[in-house]
DNA sequence: ACACTTTTTTGGAGCGCTCCAAGTTTATTC
DNA sequence: GAATAAACTTGGAGCGCTCCAAAAAAGTGT
């Protein structure tokens, strides 16, 4: 029995003359063992080089994997999660909450394809969906009866969800910029498949957000919009995925009459400020830039962002601790504030 | 059967009458199956709301995981680990090898107490161990038989390890500093414990590094101020913890004669330059300020930061690509550069 | 020394699955 | 239509463990 394979509960309990149960023990509730048995145990498990039970063997039994999952939105992969300012604050949130909870998190991967499989297999006792997800995904994730959260799209009372309130947010942008006299504006929207940016030209007809997140803000916009008497089908709508280095040089190359930009997360804003300093466009002297989210990077750009907030840490962790609690569905939109920083001025 | 309890794969193989091996056909090697068979049993398995089979027999069976563990390093949390910007810059080298296999990453929680347990526990088939490893830890890490990867030490010829050559980091940090003139340093070493810094003052004795890392570091700062006839023994070291808040107060306040401060991350001295800011201090005109890894953000910052770089992101990488791989046992150094930028200058 | 209580230890059952050798059915050939 | 080949299905074995009811051992009191 000694031979290559590793050592297994009974394989100590040969050696030391008892059963796998007494071994178990010794492992696990040490205290229900006479001392010089469990002594034995310790000596023939050191002999055997047998470290404790198999975690294997554990989860099958327990049926618990002390995880949770957070499974990336849309078509994005592990590595953009952590590379997103937005993405990194929020899974810091969840972090938090698993430190807590002596819980492991688990950023579990998959494609877009892959996405319902994923959640079918995905090692955790409990998840949280990236925002855009579509029904097929919250019909796969209720299957899989565990607890969970969606982000960023309300999925009816049965599901828990938290969002924030962007087409309050968008309002307030649009508002700001509006009195503060600008009336060129452009949209940077989230495009959700990976790609160059896709420009919407005005007039082209409405175009059809995908996904909940999205939807709103752009109705946001087009309400504060109206306010001024101007149509968002008249504003150009660029779709780019946030973090695109190209945004900026086409905001810049296609839209110049432009004077003020409204994104729909700080990494677009901060992509367009970059290349602003690249072509050596004063910010906002020339041309204002609103982020989205209120990420932590927003505060250091220069200038500093203005931005629409909300507390994305807090969110992270309250997905979280819903995980954990597993109690009845809850929807909680959290509010968004407008702060006004150094990216926004009056037009040119 | 029907009551409650998830339905297994033996349910629908009851309900669609045919054997368990054929369901669990129909779902893992579907073209094995006659078509109509299949058939039967999907729609057995949709009638008793059963969507694929549970991961915790596959896993038991299989015997993988499909993931690899990060375990954070010393005292860290997984939010620590996000926190960072060292930190996670190599999960994302770590992710994106990660998205390339398919794997899940699980970032996995545990205490410094608990951290051997976590080792032997940990739901992964192989893993990363972040630098600042002892022994207790290596040798659970080696009973566990599975690939892992030691970060910034040593552990020998038979443990794969990948760790930068921080004493040539240190010593180039030195030189540039002293090439300019200064002569009156402090040095921000890593406090591994958490709490405030801990201030060890010039002739106190020899300060014992208990890790590798640190140990590198102290000693290329050492051999940087002998070459200028200068002792790390007259040199005022501080511990902290990466991150923390007060490492810039402390520094200005109890040693305001120095010019220049060497650090053991960019964090610590993002931390000083906040300080700085704070307290109206002109870096570098008044002091300059040395960070340790080259992060992204070292470059953002006002005035960016002369601080020694390396590859984060591909240390990362390769770890994972170790763990995958399961090869030879390999140890890797990797070079540093020093990367001068606006935070170093003259003396005052 | 015996009955009785308390402390320990035992081993069967079973978690849900996949593998695989063997068995069964269906298709093809002459 | 029997013989042979090909396609498909079966169910036992076993992955390593923990739970738990019951048995065994040790301790206690008279």
């Amino acid at each position: 029995m000694n031979h290559s394979k590793t050592p297994t509960l009974a394989d100590v309990g040969r050696v030391a003359g008892v059963s796998r149960g007494t071994v178990s023990n010794v492992f696990n509730h040490p205290d229900l063992v006479r001392s010089d048995v469990r002594e034995r145990v310790e000596a023939a498990a050191r002999q055997l080089g047998y470290d404790g039970p198999d975690p294997r063997g554990r989860v099958l039994r327990n049926g618990k994997f002390n995880a949770i999952g957070f499974i990336p939105p849309g078509a994005y992969a592990i590595a953009d999660v952590i590379r997103s300012p937005y993405g990194r604050e929020l899974v810091l949130g969840v972090s938090l909450v698993c430190d807590g909870a002596g819980a492991t998190l688990s950023l579990v991967n998959g494609t877009e394809e892959t996405r319902t499989s994923t959640i079918r297999e995905a090692l955790v006792d409990g998840f949280i969906l990236g925002h855009s997800v579509d029904i097929d995904l919250i019909t796969s994730a209720q299957r899989r009866r565990l607890p969970f959260v969606i982000l960023e799209s309300d999925a009816g009372p049965d599901i828990n969800s938290i969002r924030i309130d962007g087409r309050s947010g968008a309002l307030m942008a649009v508002g700001h910029l509006a009195a503060l006299g600008h009336r060129h504006f452009v949209i940077l929207s989230i495009r959700r498949t990976s790609g160059p940016p896709i420009v919407h030209m005005p007039g082209e007809g409405k175009i059809t957000a995908g996904f909940q997140l999205d939807y709103e803000r752009l109705d946001g916009f087009a309400q504060g919009l109206a306010e001024v008497n101007l149509s968002i089908d008249d504003v150009p709508i660029i779709e780019t995925t946030p973090g695109e280095p190209s945004a900026g040089a086409v905001v810049f190359d296609r839209f110049p009459e432009a004077t003020a930009i409204l994104t729909m997360s700080d990494w677009q804003a901060i992509t367009v400020l970059d290349e602003a300093v690249r072509r050596g466009i004063n910010i906002p002297e020339q041309v204002s830039v609103v982020g989205f989210d209120g990420t932590a990077e927003s505060a250091r750009t220069t200038p500093p962002l203005t931005t629409v907030t909300h507390d994305i840490i807090g969110k992270g962790r309250i997905a979280a601790q819903m995980v954990f609690e597993n109690g009845q569905p809850r929807q909680i939109i959290m509010s968004v504030e407008l702060v006004i920083r150094g990216s926004t001025g009056p037009p040119r």
